[in-house]
RNA sequence: GGGCCUGUAGCUCAGUUGGUUAGAGCGCCACGUUUACACCGUGGAUGUCGGGGGUUCGAGUCCCUCCGGGCCCA
């Protein structure tokens, strides 16, 4: 049996490199399928990294808490499932391929199998738009796939090199033939159940990217505008006053509202009146959502202004009016509803024209008309906008996809309240944001976007022999046809040569929601309906690790999916990390531009020192890091040398092969040591790493400078009962300790492990509390009052400043009986530390040393 | 406006069902080159537990209220 040889001067660099080869090699972090047991299991419902997004220091955070918790059942003996995969659908993908290769997709084009891309590498600076060559969405994916291939090896690089414990043969990509086939079949079985639908209803559309937007994905912003008030005509000749930030949409207009209490309005209830310049007639109606005290207290009702218009439209069954079209600007053609000449010149002149254009032009025709009352005052209000984009959502009536969700169907909601009453939460606070927003859900989940890079919908719909598209009769691919991409293959049954004419088909070039395929990780990692062992060795699966940021979209839909397809909770626990923030408590966001890259980081502190101080936080904590002051990572630096050092010394001393654990004060180190054993172990049990690194740490340098100190001496002299006793408890606290310590410091103690044993410490068993009871069967106070004896040594050294090893003639240590017995029997070693020729025992009330003589000078203490 | 989290030493954070004199590390100060470790060791000082009120024999901990910070939702 050979081991590495103890190195001279151990050194953390080079580590990282050293072990994940050796891993990689050995395999120890693969999935055993063969000899896996479902009891046995656990499994990790990882996130998949945006790939082409720019790594921060973020990304090691949340991730080594994972890593903790798959390395710590590892060596507990459970068969690990630790996929990873690789998010490489979604619109900063697109962006990026668009800008790299000079291409846009183009849907309606076929697909060429001999295309080359007119560009390589046009990193940074954008192809304009009307020079980027269009091509199909098949040929899109492919150079998707091929550039993401790249962005997802420094992506690994980065994760090996954190040593993340993954299996990497069970890698997988939200773009690849395979997910594709798990989303389009997931929806299928949807569609086939009733749960996804298609309706033509107002939308939340973002005009820059041009695509519906759901409720998951919107955000309020501040914007500056101001309140327009204008006069609506009475029959009677007078006027009632409305106040609107919204003039441009006054053609759109199709009722006002007033609160059912306010007494000003309530006599016009009923009535209609007359809007100024196109001339609409359009009811008085009262609405519990009008608020009295905002503007004039009566609004105007457009279709559609904002999300309560929609729900007045919607309640008071008023007509559609819409004049805002999918590209932001103003419909060509006026709302039937304007018939006047005045109206029909007006509408004309706003035609064509941006929002912000056609408001001046309102509001300039409004002036003239004499309808604008006073100046228009500024106010500054919450308008919705698209989380990635930066001009205001409108809203627009489309036909689109959606998923039923719960928001209109108390029983769904129900079951997905119970799912996350099941779920253990960690922290359990975290789960009242579920809660509030499955709650909260105002509508079903829209899944379409009007994108060209993505999953498609798998369908197709007839034309009719008039021309006529036929969208409420989808044609479906069975379920073996799948992946399929409506917009390159031919609808079942149908030619190619009949696609877009008369009695043939068109294919749907609407894509899905990124979501809609992320919401899939489990399937997509586990094999659903691909590998149907695996799939019931792993799912549900055990833990998912995630972002607070994420519980209303990605925790929330995941949930979803597997409620309505398998009608249970995807997980049993759910492990929520915070993020981190810069020094001023904001959080870490490119947009603010305090980003930290990882690598010169990692370069620095080494990844144990990196893993430390993510492992340091507790889950659902925001972590403070600043880069000109990483106190943690120095830290946990300084302990993975310390664990080098400490090892390569207690390795050092002549170990009698059948040493026992004689001496007292061994016994009771072994029995502290027994009792951190079973708090740390608690402790991860509950998914707290954070405390069970403190307790396992604050006993490991108790170890070091305490009772590696006091025994020391002993471990030197000599073939003896006790010297072998010392060595004995050395080596097997560092085993232990090794193990406590492998989940948070993996190369280190790999490292140390490898001088002295065969396989990994991370495959070997995790520490029990029985596997100490024949040699920690004595009292851990004995070790407390030896250190605080020693304590006062020390200090009585310092106070008459002399080196610590200094000799001392004689001392006298008064002590409670109790604790004086446990001294007596460490007189030994206490002597050995402190030079001590001459101890006397006294009791006394509180544990103190006194009358201390130093060799060759006076000190009392 | 609603929900959740949070405020403890100069900094980063522990503090369990309420229970002696509120802790750790870093930083700071002093000392020390001891047969692993100067990427070191030893020792020391450091607090209006955000403010106010209440419950209690007893409150950092429970309740009310106010103030500050953060996240999410309106």
């Amino acid at each position: 049996m050979t081991f590495s040889p103890v190195p001279d001067k151990p050194a953390l660099e080079g580590l990282e490199s050293k072990w994940d080869g050796t891993w990689s090699a050995a395999g120890t972090y693969r999935f055993d399928r063969e000899n896996a047991e479902r009891s046995r299991v656990f499994s990790i419902d990882t996130p998949p990294p945006t790939a082409s997004g720019s790594l921060h220091i973020g990304h090691v955070f949340s991730y080594t808490h994972t890593d903790v918790m798959a390395r710590f059942q590892r060596m507990r003996g459970k068969d690990v499932f630790y996929p990873l995969g690789w998010d490489d659908n979604g619109l900063p993908t697109e962006r990026r391929v668009q800008n790299y290769y000079g291409v846009r997709c183009d849907p309606t084009l076929p697909y060429d199998p001999d295309f080359v891309p007119p560009f390589s590498g046009g990193e940074g600076k954008s192809v304009k738009a009307a020079d980027q060559k269009p091509i199909s969405r098949r040929n899109f994916i492919e150079l998707c796939e091929t550039l993401t291939i790249e962005d997802e090896k420094q992506f690994e690089d980065l994760y090996r090199r954190i040593g993340l414990s993954v299996d990497w043969n069970h890698s997988y990509r939200t773009i690849s033939d395979e997910s594709l086939r798990t989303s389009q079949l997931a929806f299928l079985r949807n569609l086939h159940r009733g749960e996804a639908y298609q309706a033509l209803a107002p939308t939340l559309w973002d005009v820059t990217f041009r695509t519906a937007v759901a409720q998951a994905e919107l955000e309020d912003k501040e914007q500056p505008g101001a309140y327009h008030r204008l006069s609506f005509h009475r029959p009677d000749g007078g006027t009632i006053e409305i106040e609107t930030t919204r003039p441009e949409l006054l053609p759109a207009c199709v009722a006002l509202v007033a609160h059912p209490d306010d007494e000003r309005y309530r006599e016009y209830v009923g009535t209609t009146v007359t809007s100024p310049v196109f001339g609409v007639e359009v009811p008085v109606l009262a609405h519990h959502l009008a608020q009295k005290d905002k503007g004039a207290g009566i609004a105007m009702v457009c279709t559609f202004g904002d999300l309560t218009d929609v729900i007045w439209w919607r309640e008071l069954d008023l007509p559609n009016r819409t004049i805002i079209g999918t590209d932001g600007r103003v419909l060509p053609e006026a709302p039937s509803a304007i018939t006047s000449e005045q109206g029909i010149a007006a509408y004309a002149e706003l035609a064509g024209k941006t929002v912000f254009s056609a408001k001046k032009q309102v509001v300039e025709l409004l002036t003239a008309s004499g309808d604008l009352i006073g100046e228009p005052k500024p106010i500054t209000h919450p308008v919705k906008f698209f989380e990635k984009g930066d001009r205001p959502l409108e809203i627009v009536s489309t036909r689109q996809w959606y998923i039923s969700n719960g928001a209109k169907d108390p029983a769904l909601s129900e079951a997905l309240l119970e799912r996350g009453a099941e779920l253990n939460w960690h922290p359990d606070f975290m789960r009242v944001r579920y809660d509030n927003w499955v709650g909260g859900l105002s509508g079903d989940w829209l899944i379409s976007r009007q994108r060209f890079f993505g999953v498609p919908f798998p369908l197709w719909y007839p034309v009719s022999a008039d021309g006529e598209t036929d969208f409420d009769s989808p044609i479906v691919p069975s379920e073996d046809q799948l992946p399929v991409d409506p917009s390159s293959d031919p609808a079942p049954g149908y030619d190619e040569s009949q696609r877009g004419v008369p009695g043939g088909f068109v294919g749907e070039l609407d894509v899905m929601d990124t979501w809609a395929t992320s919401s899939l990780t489990p399937q997509l990692a586990g094999g659903w309906e691909r590998d149907p062992k695996l799939w019931a060795l792993t799912a549900p699966f055990s833990l998912r690790p995630q972002g607070q940021d994420i519980i209303r979209t990605w925790l929330f839909s995941t949930v979803l999916r597997s409620q309505l397809e398998d009608g249970r909770s995807p997980w049993s626990d759910a492990a929520i990390s915070g993020f981190i923030v810069d020094p001023d408590r904001k959080k870490m966001s490119k947009s603010k531009g305090n980003v930290v890259t990882p690598a010169d980081i990692l370069e620095r502190h080494g990844s144990d020192a990196v893993r430390y101080w993510a492992a340091s936080s507790r889950l659902g904590t925001d972590a403070a890091f600043d880069p000109q002051n990483p106190t943690q990572m120095k830290i946990g630096r300084r302990l993975a040398i310390k664990i080098l050092n400490a090892s390569k010394f207690i390795l050092g001393f002549e170990a009698a092969p059948d040493a026992r654990v004689t001496e007292a004060l061994d016994i009771s180190m072994l029995a502290t040591l027994r009792r951190i054993v079973a708090d740390a172990t608690d402790a991860l049990e509950a998914y707290d790493h954070a405390r069970a690194l403190e307790t396992t740490e604050t006993f490991f340098w108790t170890f070091c400078d305490d009772y590696l100190e006091l025994v020391k001496e002993r471990a030197y002299s000599g073939d003896t009962a006790a010297q072998s006793s010392a060595v004995a408890a050395l080596r097997h606290a560092l085993d232990v300790l090794l193990r406590l310590f492998a989940p948070v410091v993996p190369f280190a103690t790999e490292e140390v492990w490898s001088w002295w044993h065969e396989g990994s410490v991370h495959t070997a068993s995790w520490p029990t509390p029985e596997e100490l009871d024949a040699v920690a069967s004595g009292e851990p106070a004995t070790l407390v009052a030896t250190s605080q004896a020693l304590t006062r040594i020390r200090r009585a050294k310092t106070d008459a400043k002399v080196s610590q090893k200094t000799g001392v003639r004689r001392a006298v240590i008064t002590a409670p009986a109790a604790e004086l017995a446990a001294l007596r029997s460490v007189e030994a070693d206490l002597r050995a530390v402190g030079r001590i020729a001459e101890i006397h025992f006294t009791e006394g009330e509180e544990l103190a040393v006194s009358d201390i003589v130093v060799d060759n000078e006076e000190a009392t203490a």
